[in-house]
DNA sequence: GTCTATAGGCAGATAGAC
DNA sequence: GTCTATCTGCCTATAGAC
């Protein structure tokens, strides 16, 4: 089965999913082959040009298998309930986990390889940011009307803030090494948004 | 001359550099190579390797000639002297200008494909960071002492918070092409850092 | 679904002529 | 200093057997 497109995906086609993402993450997709992937998963290349025919869809599919994962997790957050700042910490702790790893965050590594990627790719990135930055104005409206937030100016503009701060101290935690630095820019972040006491 | 160091570099060495420069800063380490510069200059690989034994050779000059470049522009906004806060606006003039071009900063694309560089240049990226995040220091330090500039905690921490939200915001430029983003964003974090009227 | 085999190209690098 | 020529190896991708 699986014809061509691993919708209903074969537990091949999920591993091979997960060992791309992976290697994303850590050399980003220039650096990354099917050579890469086919070797750790034990099979050989022409494998995997069977479930994905090639680089660019993979790399589509990866983008769409990160962008559900990603909604799945804010509508927990969602669900969990609670104040914006919860929600926000609960968003947080998304990035903290994939940094403890020692890895970049998919999109935000394919976003500095912008412009190396398939058109289909580069679309479906900017998507994906527009996504995450709707979520996050909404949880800054919240805490603003529930007095948890403060911030001036528009919600959109200190969405961005915030997703720029967390992509940009992932960056400096992996060529650090360095988790308590992201620790660190994070908590100082969180205070400016608490505003003074 | 230049036996094989590039040290007082001749011309060509330079724009092997620049053009190696620009090429990265677009498409990242990983997706650059001796061809694409070669070609943009109209010379051969073999004239590359001259001048630079190897990629990691031409990676860890790049880094050094970046370094020494940014340096100077950070001694200038010094020598113009003035408050703490028309420096941190010359600091972010320097990224607004990259990102006007659609280039990330080179230290920034490097550190999302740290773990596919050599040793050498993973130093030295270490290092870069390191020096740009002392500067920061002293200008916060200034200006917390000055009053023009407000923050909670240590300094320390508001400079890799804003280091992390400048790399970010333009990592998130460059996949929205969009210029404005940057700009909304930082006017954002400006606006925290001067504080409530 | 996965394999072997292979095509065709580009990568990084070197030797040696000019 | 720059070139031509060449090497080796890896890359993406395909054809066709099992």
């Amino acid at each position: 089965m699986t014809p061509r497109a691993a919708r209903g995906r074969s537990s091949t086609a999920a591993m091979i999913l997960a060992t791309a993402e992976d290697v994303i993450q850590r050399k980003g997709y220039s650096g990354f082959s099917y050579a890469d992937v086919a070797a750790e998963l034990r099979v050989t290349k022409a494998a995997l040009h069977y479930h994905f025919p090639g680089k660019a869809q993979l790399g589509e599919a990866l983008i769409a298998t990160w962008g559900t994962r990603f909604t799945e997790a804010l509508a927990s957050l969602d669900a969990a309930g609670g104040p914006a700042l919860a929600r926000l910490d609960g968003y947080i702790k998304l990035h903290a986990e994939i940094i403890g790893k020692r890895k970049m965050c998919l999109c935000a590594m394919l976003a500095a390889e912008y412009q190396t990627l398939p058109t289909a790719m580069r679309a479906a990135l900017v998507r994906f940011f527009d996504h995450r930055q709707v979520w996050l104005e909404g949880i800054l409206e919240q805490g603003r009307s529930e007095g948890t937030l403060q911030f001036g100016g528009a919600a959109r503009d200190s969405a961005l803030l915030i997703i720029s701060a967390l992509e940009g101290a992932m960056l400096l935690a992996i060529a650090h090494g360095d988790l308590e630095r992201f620790n660190a820019t994070v908590t100082s972040m969180v205070a400016v948004m608490r505003g003074p006491e």
